[in-house]
DNA sequence: GTTGAACTTGAACGAGCGTTCGACCCTCAT
DNA sequence: ATGAGGGTCGAACGCTCGTTCAAGTTCAAC
C-alpha cells in the first residue's frame, strides 16, 4: 500500500499549516499566508482541502489520533497503575515535543473549530480524559485514597503538559525524558504521596 | 478623587471586550462585535481607545497588574517558603476564578501582542515568573534540594494554574479554595516531597 | 443665549478576507 | 493524435475588516 501522490501532498500541506497556525494563530492567518508557506497557489489549496476550516480540523484529528494510539498502544499489558501512568505521561510529552507546532494548534485552537468538527474533537478529548481518570482511579486504589479531587488532579497534570508549548524547547537543554520524568514524579508525589525514584517510575519507552 | 465618567466608560469597555474576546477570540471578534456588546456605536470605541491593539493591551496590562500587586501584597512580611508558595497560588487562583474572562484573554491572547506592547507585558511576566522562581529557591533551602528541575517545576505550576480556563467552572461545585489547596498540595507533595495537611498549607486569605 | 468641551454617530475608505471558476498544463491509455 | 482526468493557476466574486472623519448632540459655565 503506496501513500498516493495526492496523500503526500496533503501531508506536506497540512505540515506547513500546522506551522503558519502556531506562530501567527489560525484566525490571523490568511488562506494566502498558508498557500505562500506551502509552495502551491491559492487556489491550488483547495484543490486538497475543502475550506480554512477542514484544514483546521484535519490537523487536530491526525494529530490527536495518533496520541490516542500511542496511548493505548503503550499501555497495553501494562498493568501497575504507576508505571501506566508513567507510560500516559511519556507517550503524551515525548508526541508533543516532537510534534511542537501541531500540538500547539491542537492545544491553542480549541476554540477555533465548531459544529461536527469540533464535535468529532471533542468525543476525542472525552475519551483521552476517561483514560487518565481511569488510571488515577487504579492508582487510588493501589496507593490509598488521594487528598486531591480526581477531576482537578487530572486537569491539572493536563495543564503541566500541555502549557509546554508556552516555554520548552525541545532543543534546549532540557531533553524531552528530564522533562517527562519531571512532570510525572511532581504529579505523583503530590497525588498519592509516592516517593520519587528511578526505580518507581521507569521510562516508558524501555518498553 | 472620583473616577471620571469617561475612565468609568472604559472600564465598561474593557469589560465588554474581555468577555467577547474570551468568548470568541481576539482576532475573529471584529471592533463591530466589541461595540454591539458595550452599547456604543463603532465609532465610539475609537473615543476610548486608539486601536485594536491597544484594547487587547489594557485588558492584559490591567489585570497582570492587579496579580503582580495582590502577590506582592499578600506575600509581604511572609518568610515560611511554603506559606509563602501557598499564598502566591491563592493570590494568583482566586484572581483567575473571579476573573475568569479577562484572565482567559491574558493566558490565551499572549501571542496576539506586538512591538511595545508586548514587549512591556512580557516584562510583567519576567517578573512575576521571578517571584515563583525565588520562592522555589527558599522552598529547596527549607525543605532539601528538590529532585527536580526547578525550571520545569516553575512552569509546570503555571500550566496547572493557566490551564484553568479550559476547565474550571467558578460556580461549580470545586470551591476556589479547593482548587486551590489541590493544587498547593500536588505542587508541594511532588516538588519537595512534603507531606500535605490543612496545617502545613494555610489558607492564604486568612492573612 | 452663547460658547466650548465632552461625547457620539452614520457613512465611508482602502485593504484584505475565504472561496470559486474557467482555463490551462501534464501524462498516459487508447 | 486524441481525449480523459489529475493537478495547478490567475483573476475575480462578494463580503467584512480596522480605522477615519465631518457632522451632530448634550450640557455645564458664563
Amino acid at each position: 500500500m503506496t501513500t498516493s501522490n495526492r496523500d503526500q501532498k496533503l501531508d506536506g500541506l497540512l505540515a506547513a499549516a500546522a506551522k503558519v497556525f502556531a506562530d501567527r494563530g489560525y484566525h490571523r492567518t490568511s488562506m494566502r499566508d498558508l498557500a505562500r508557506a506551502s509552495g502551491v497557489s491559492l487556489a491550488g489549496v483547495y484543490y486538497y482541502v475543502q475550506s480554512k476550516d477542514e484544514l483546521l480540523f484535519l490537523i487536530q484529528q491526525r494529530n490527536f489520533e495518533a496520541v490516542l494510539a500511542g496511548a493505548r498502544d503503550t499501555l497495553a499489558g501494562v498493568t501497575d497503575p504507576v508505571e501506566r501512568l508513567a507510560r500516559f505521561v511519556d507517550n503524551h510529552l515525548d508526541y508533543f515535543a516532537s510534534h511542537m507546532a501541531e500540538m500547539k494548534v491542537l492545544s491553542h485552537e480549541a476554540g477555533a473549530l465548531s459544529g461536527d468538527f469540533l464535535q468529532r474533537v471533542n468525543d476525542m478529548k472525552h475519551d483521552y480524559t476517561r483514560m487518565l481518570m481511569d488510571i488515577l482511579a487504579d492508582l487510588e486504589t493501589a496507593h490509598g485514597p488521594a487528598h486531591l479531587n480526581r477531576r482537578v488532579a487530572a486537569y491539572s497534570l493536563f495543564g503541566m503538559m500541555n502549557w509546554i508549548y508556552n516555554w520548552y524547547d525541545p532543543l534546549g537543554d532540557v531533553g524531552v525524558e528530564l522533562l517527562s520524568q519531571n512532570i510525572c514524579r511532581l504529579f505523583l508525589g503530590g497525588y498519592v504521596g509516592l516517593p520519587v525514584s528511578d526505580a518507581v517510575i521507569p521510562h516508558a519507552s524501555a518498553g
